[in-house]
DNA sequence: GTGATGACGGAAA
DNA sequence: CTTTCCGCCATCA
């Protein structure tokens, strides 16, 4: 588990991770991971597959603080995965 | 030991 | 595009 952990502090800023792409054979664990874990881990990056978020309107700001491309109310994987993309918001 | 749950994922309808 | 269903691993009652 703590390779998750190791995982998400990866996660470059201004892109954002999803939870399968993190450990495709325990998504599950990486949520429960997010969620007991107490240390300073980059949550907001953690989205899901589709690119809805999880953790709500709040999720959301920290990422389009970041500059993470949105897509209405989720984020569009296509550029967020990848750390430089063209678009802006 | 079994059964249910969760910051999930992918397929099918 | 949406909703339903089953599978996933670790934890909890």
């Amino acid at each position: 588990m703590a390779a998750i952990v190791v995982r998400i502090r990866r996660i470059p800023r201004g892109s954002v991770q999803t939870y399968g792409g993190i450990d495709p054979e325990a998504p599950r664990l990486v949520g429960r991971v997010l969620a007991t874990t107490h240390q300073d881990l980059p949550w907001h990056r953690v989205v899901r597959a589709d690119g809805s978020l999880s953790q709500g309107q709040r999720q959301r700001e920290l990422l389009i603080e970041e500059g993470v491309p949105m897509r209405g109310d989720r984020v569009d994987m296509k550029l967020a995965r990848r750390k430089h993309f063209s678009g802006c918001t």
